[in-house]
DNA sequence: AATGAATGAGTATTCATTCAT
DNA sequence: GATGAATGAATACTCATTCAT
C-alpha cells in the first residue's frame, strides 16, 4: 500500500499530512479542500503531498477507512467481558458517541465520504460492518427474551442512524459545540432501548 | 427573489429545469452536476439556466427548501385530526418513509445539501422545524402518560435520525432498490415507538 | 465527432485553432506546445480551446489524420487517368515531395505523432495506405515486366522512407528552407526508380 | 565533460544507468520517461542519477551519441578492406539492417531524438556523417563508372531513409518482431542499388 | 556514494458565469 | 427568450532538480 520507506521525520510529515487534511476536510469538505491548502497550511510545497500519497483520493480513503475502524475497535474494547447482550448494547452506543465527542471531525469525514460515489462503498461496508456487530448482540437478546422480536438488523440500523443523527445536532462539526450536552450518551442508549413509549405497568386486574 | 414575471411557457421551462436538476444532484451530487450538464439534458444553451436562475446555488436552495417544506406538508396533512399523539407520530413516521420511497433523491438532495456549508444552514432548519412538530406531540404524550418522561427534542431527534438511516439504507440512492420492504414504514415505526427492549410481561404471580 | 452546431464565426475560431496549433506543434513538438500557448497565441481564454476541441489529444488527432488523407487525396487526383503504372509512381513520388514542400509542418506533424503511443498507430495506418496504394502500382509493373521482381510492399516502403527523409533533409522543419532544391521532385524519383546502379551497357565484346 | 574519476564500482553503476535509460527511452520516449522511473528500475535514489549525470539531457545526448557513433564504427569495420565501392555500399546497408537487428531501441532513440530540438542538431550531424561516408563510396563509384549520374549526397540520403523506414515498418519498436524478416538486409540493398526499373536487357541488335 | 525529502513551476482540463447577437 | 461563444480562476497531479544528512 505505502511501498515508500520512511524516516522518522517522513513519517512525522506524513502524520502531519493526514491530521491537517482530516481538520481541513472536517472545516470544508473534500472537494472544498485542494491539495495545495493542505501543504499551505503546513508551509511545503506541492510536492510534498505526492511524495506521501499518490493522490487526494487516496488520502481521504486511508482516513476514512482508519477512522471506522478506530471506531469499531474502541467498541470492541469497550465491550469486551460484558456478559449480558443489552448491555453490550448500551456500551456500544455509550462508547459511539464519547468516540465522536472525542474526535471532533470524524462524523464529518463520515458524511462527506457517504455524499462522494467514490466513497460511499467505504462508509456503507463499515456502517454495515458496525451494524453486524450490534445486530450479533440483538439476536442474542432475542433468544433469551431480553430483546423483543423483529428484524435485529433493521434494529440495529436504527441505533447507528440515531446515534448520528444525535452527534451531528448535538455536537455539531465545531469542537467547541460537543463539550454541551454531557448526558448524550445516556439519553441515547435510553432512547435506544426503551423507545418511546411508557412501559404498560403490570396490569393489577390480569 | 424571482422578480422575472413568467409566461406560461416560461413557467414550464423553470419547472423542467427544477426536475431536471433534481434527478441529476441525486444522481451525480451538487458539484458532479455541472450547469452545462442541466442545459445539455434539456437541449438548450446556457443562457437559459441564466434566465430563470440566478445560480447553481439559488436552484439548488430552492429545490431543498421546497423538498423539505413538502415533507412537512405532507406529515402535517397525514396526521390532521389525530387525537392521540402516539398515533400522529407513528403516522408522522409512516409518512416520511412513504415520502421518501415515492421521491427518490430527496433523501439524497438533503444528505447533499448538509455538506455543505453554503446550505447545511437550511437543512438544520428544516430538521428542526420537523423535530418541533413530533417533539411537540412527544410533549403532549408525556402529560398525558403514555410516552415516558424525557427530552422530547432529543427522541425527536432520535426518530428523525432513525428514519433518514432506514431510508438511505433500505431505499439506496437509485429507485430500484425502494421497491424492496414493504414494510418499513411499520417497522421504524415500531423501533422509534418501543425501541429495543421486550416490555416487562405482567407478572404473573404479582 | 464533432456533435456541436458552430456558427460562421464559431467555424472560423476552430480553423484559426487548428491553424495556429498545426504551425506550434511543427515549430515546438506535441509536449512542447500547451494548450495555454495556443490560446495565447490568438488571445483568448483558454475555454475556447476545450469549447471547440474535447482534448488537445484529439486536436492533434484531427490535424494529423487529415494530413494523411488530404497527401493522398493529392496523389490520387495527380495520378488519375495516367496508365502506366511506372509513370504513376513517379508522378506519385513528385507529388508527394511538391505537398511537403507547400506545407511545411505537415511532415514534422506525423514525424511527432510517430513518437507518441497515442497516435503512432495512426500514423502506421497512414502509411499503411499510402504504401498499398503504390505497391498496387509496383505490382502491376512487374506484370507488365517494366518493374524488376521483388517483394512490392518492401519497395513501398523503401519509396516511403527515401521521401520522408528527403524532404526533411531538403526542406527541415521551418518554411525558407523548402524553396531551395527545386528539383528535389525529379531527383527523388530519379533514385526511386533507377536505384545507384549504372545499367549495365550491353557489353560489347561479350 | 566527465570530470568525475569514478571507481571501478562507479563504473558500472554509470553503466547501469545508461543501460536502463537506453531501454526506458525505447520503450517510453523521453518525455515519457522520468528520472524517478530510470531510478525506480535500479532500486536506488534519485541522488545517484545526479551523481553521475549532470541531467537527463545530458544522459540522452551521451546515449544518442554514443549509439550513432557505434553504428558508424560497425560500418567501417565492416566494409573494411572492400575495394569495389558499390560493394562498400551494399556492405553498409547490409551492417545498418543487422545493427539495428540487433540493437532494438537504437532507432527508436535516434527517432526520438529527431524530434526534439535540443537533440535533432546531433541526429541531423550524425546522418550527416554516415550520409558522408556513404556519398564518398558513390561519388567513387561514379568515377568509375559503376554507378550512374547524379547527386551523390541526394542518393546517400535515399539511402538512409530507405533503411531506417525499412528498419521501422519490419523490426518495429519492440524486440520480438525483428526477428521475421531475415532477408532485410539483402532486400534492402537490392532495392537501394537496383531500383525499381528493371534493367534494360541487353539490345540484341547493338 | 547514496538516500529520502523537498521544491515549485508547469500541464491539461473544468465550470460557473457573462455577453453579443 | 434563447443561443453559441468566451472568460479565467481553480484543480489535481508531474517531474527535473536540489539538498541535508
Amino acid at each position: 500500500m505505502t511501498p515508500r520507506k520512511l524516516t522518522k521525520r517522513g513519517s512525522q510529515r506524513r502524520e502531519q499530512i493526514l491530521d491537517t487534511a482530516a481538520r481541513l476536510f472536517a472545516e470544508q469538505s473534500y472537494h472544498g479542500t485542494a491539495v495545495g491548502d493542505i501543504c499551505d497550511e503546513l508551509g511545503v510545497g506541492k510536492g510534498v503531498f505526492y511524495w506521501y500519497f499518490p493522490s487526494k483520493e487516496a488520502l481521504f480513503s486511508e482516513l476514512l477507512q482508519s477512522s471506522l475502524l478506530q471506531l469499531r475497535r474502541e467498541q470492541q474494547a469497550a465491550i469486551e467481558g460484558i456478559e449480558d447482550p443489552v448491555d453490550r448494547i448500551e456500551t456500544g452506543i455509550k462508547t459511539s458517541i464519547e468516540f465522536f465527542r472525542s474526535k471532533p471531525g470524524f462524523l464529518s469525514l463520515i458524511r462527506t465520504a457517504a455524499r462522494y460515489d467514490e466513497f460511499s462503498g467505504f462508509v456503507e461496508k463499515g456502517q454495515e460492518i458496525i451494524a453486524a456487530d450490534t445486530s450479533a448482540h440483538i439476536k442474542e437478546g432475542m433468544a433469551t427474551g431480553s430483546i423483543r422480536q423483529g428484524d435485529p438488523e433493521l434494529m440495529a440500523h436504527g441505533i447507528l442512524g440515531a446515534i448520528f443523527h444525535f452527534v451531528e445536532v448535538y455536537f455539531g462539526t465545531y469542537p467547541e459545540t460537543s463539550a454541551g450536552r454531557p448526558e448524550l450518551a445516556e439519553e441515547a442508549a435510553q432512547f435506544c432501548l426503551a423507545g418511546l413509549r411508557e412501559r404498560r405497568a403490570p396490569e393489577p386486574g390480569s
